[in-house]
DNA sequence: TGAATAGTGTCTTTCAGACAATATGCC
DNA sequence: GGCATATTGTCTGAAAGACACTATTCA
């Protein structure tokens, strides 16, 4: 069979859909943004932001729409996950959705109460609800590639406000890869790569303030590997 | 805006394809297969076997089909690589395309006459025709991942028979890499990594016989990592 | 001065990379 | 014996990992 033979507009087509991983660092937790289904199928149900995509939109714009409109979120780390199609993930149709995985700084994140009914919240992903679709394994998959990408790439850098001690990055590797890392170790790896450069001191904390870095621009855009 | 207040079939649809990249090992050069266009669009051009994916199928299941209808390859590595969606990418309508990620090894490998006329060849990697679509970029990026992947898992053996050398998994890396490496390095850390075990020796050359090697079971398949 | 967190150095082990001579089988 | 390719070890430098004490600010 030689496809150039048929006629595009003849066959059958299945719908496309984007998802949008959305994680962010809050509460000394690793969060992922869900929104509550109120309509079948898994109606009542958590599920991963998204939504179709569009006859004129490419896929990343189509992921960030669909972001804002959802959850009223832009100005993200948006990178392509993968795309599931699995003829019987959804149940009304086929659906093949091109999940995306997305890093904010929950400090410049205003999640503004969306003008819909719908529940958008935040969830430990060390603590899921029930979820709907095949969306537990999608957000499984997602966070394989994030623990990936914080040991090869500076994707780590995206989930902190743009100055920050190396305490708080070591945090978020911590919390992460759900491991603790020993402090001189880290420390000396950070500065050894050259990746930040000192910007001033901590004010007003109750203890010893510590330095504040920031993330040199020329190496902040090692991070589109794959 | 709420994707659930919609009908899903209210959408207008994107066509999706799958295109496989299918590479191996040949000649001493890293090839890739690729087809002659027939018809309008790019009609004469060289362009990446693929098709449309029907709606009962999953999306390997459709890459799987379209390599044996289109190139009669089957028993294949794949892995999928990346979605291609620019809403101009393919001049007809708006299609998606998933591209899979194929490995074969060469010497088990009979690309049989298609029954149809179209042409069907093995081109160099470093030589490339000029291609339909955005097929070259498609390329580019899987070079990418193919290199990726050879350095971080067993991908490799699966462009080799089942007993192989070390000179000849050698000259895959050197090839894929474009670049030498020294052979007591190269066999020092691939027996060092324990992935494979003697199992005896070349026959019936005009030189030293090397000994054959052949992946240890337990450990071929680290390759599934992303 | 006590509470809280920041900041710092050494030793050991492992791995990567540079580098060249000998061994084996066939003709 | 000559040809062609296979096989092998040492040294050096860099990076990773284990490990514990001192420094600074504020209340």
């Amino acid at each position: 069979m030689v496809k150039e033979k048929y006629d595009v507009t003849k066959f059958e087509r299945p719908s496309v859909t984007v998802d949008i991983i959305l994680f962010t660092i809050k509460d000394n937790d690793l969060k992922v943004l869900l929104v509550k289904r109120n309509v079948w199928p898994f109606k009542g149900m958590w599920a991963i932001p998204g939504g179709f995509v569009r006859m004129e939109e490419s896929l990343e714009e189509a992921a960030k729409r669909e972001l804002k409109e959802e959850t009223n979120v832009t100005d993200v780390y948006l990178e392509q996950l993968y795309t599931f199609g699995d003829p019987k993930r959804d149940p009304r149709t086929r659906v093949i959705t091109v999940a995306y995985f997305a890093l904010v700084d929950s400090t410049k994140l205003k999640l503004k109460a969306s003008t819909d009914v719908r529940d958008v919240k935040w969830f430990s992903m060390y603590n899921l609800p029930k979820l709907a679709f095949d969306h537990e394994k999608i957000l499984k998959y997602a966070l394989k590639r994030l623990r990936w990408k914080l040991e090869y790439t500076t994707v780590a850098f995206k989930l902190l406000p743009e100055k920050f001690t190396l305490s708080q990055l070591q945090r978020v590797y911590e919390i992460i890869f759900n491991k603790k890392f020993d402090k001189r170790n880290f420390r000396k790896k950070i500065l050894s790569l050259g990746l930040v450069k000192e910007v001033g001191k901590e004010k007003g904390v109750a203890h010893r303030p510590a330095k504040l870095y920031k993330l040199n621009k020329k190496i902040g855009e090692i991070v589109e590997i794959f």
